[in-house]
DNA sequence: ACCTGAACACCGTTCAAGT
DNA sequence: ACCTGAACACCGTTCAAGT
């Protein structure tokens, strides 16, 4: 098998168990399976994220409030994939979810169009922290070499002419805010078309 | 334990073995590991993957990659779990990254720009089918009405407002084309700020 | 050369019992 | 009431052996 890395399987009750200098059979005392444990880890994950205060430009609110989950969920990645198993409906959670309709609704974009856009930035987000490995290290650096070293990249000239730069979006991690912003100039111009105020 | 659904752990090395009339261990004769039976599996699926002839408008080219991609990871969604723990490096996969690279850098987008705009339509490809049920059952349906009735909504205000198009926007696995023409607006948007002819 | 059952080191969780 | 060891039904994979 793989590292167990930042999956779920990284979390394991025994190991929590003796990490709390208990049986394992005791957290079976205060959480009924292993995803109620982590469902309620979330949860308190979520109360970390800060809403923006509702002023100044649209855009920078949401920037900033997107911003925060992007910080709040790289010290949580199991909500990455926990998130790919089943929507995660609690009150902590969806209080970012109804902020982020607020500012778009605010700002002028239709119901429809506001979850949509929304959707897209959940996505992005919950994406970036999913498909960028943190940190590198030296073996992945080997690895991914050593693969690259292997191929035919008579095939690939584009990539080959573009390698560095390809390198550089695909694994800096503070290039969160790159796709944020060119996503955000998405929004902005639905704004444009579907304007009400 | 939750479904295994389209996890890794969805695939068992026995079961294939048995659907295959074979010994469990006869499938290391072939493989290695697990890992490398799940990449030769997704080497041909990158197969799959129809580039689009390199003629007409960009924006129009690149969409139709991005949704080839899009498609064809449907059907093997178990790629999405692979890629969140390791980079696939295969001439197969690296094709499409070389053609949605051509098209933009043709288009007059630089090669950074091009790269970042890159990770971030893969971002949003690989995380729409992360972060995207699909099929819906009758049981998660119920789960999930059960969990949001059980909520305090009066902190939610916006979200309650638009509860229908938010479920709409979540659910859908229709809707990936209005997220992705919201990306290419965006990336439209970097093109003319970092136009090379 | 090709195949494979038994066994190992893990999981989450059930059960039946301890205090 | 609170805690927990043993056991069950699973994994991927190693090992030692079959043909």
């Amino acid at each position: 098998m793989a590292t167990r890395g930042r999956n779920l399987d990284a979390v394991t009750m025994r190991e929590l168990a003796e990490a709390l200098g208990v049986g394992t059979m005791t957290l079976y005392g205060y959480f009924r399976s292993k995803d109620e444990l982590i469902d309620a880890t979330l949860d308190r994950a979520a109360d970390e994220v800060k809403l923006p205060p509702p002023e100044g430009p649209w855009k920078a609110q949401l920037r900033s409030l997107v911003g925060e989950v992007y910080r709040v969920l790289r010290k949580y990645p199991v909500g990455v994939q926990v998130r790919t198993r089943r929507p995660i409906l609690s009150t902590g959670v969806l209080r970012t979810t109804n902020a982020a309709m607020g500012i778009m609704v605010e700002a002028g974009l239709g119901k429809r169009e506001a979850a949509r856009a929304w959707r897209v930035l959940f996505i992005y987000t919950f994406g970036f922290v999913a498909f960028t490995p943190e940190p590198v290290t030296d073996e992945m650096t080997r690895d991914w070499g050593a693969q690259l070293a292997s191929l035919d990249v008579g095939e690939l000239p584009w990539l080959v002419d573009a390698l560095p730069e390809a390198i550089e979006a695909m694994t800096g991690s503070e290039q969160f805010y790159n796709g944020l912003d060119l996503i955000l100039d998405g929004v902005e111009r639905q704004l444009g078309t579907s304007k009400k105020r």
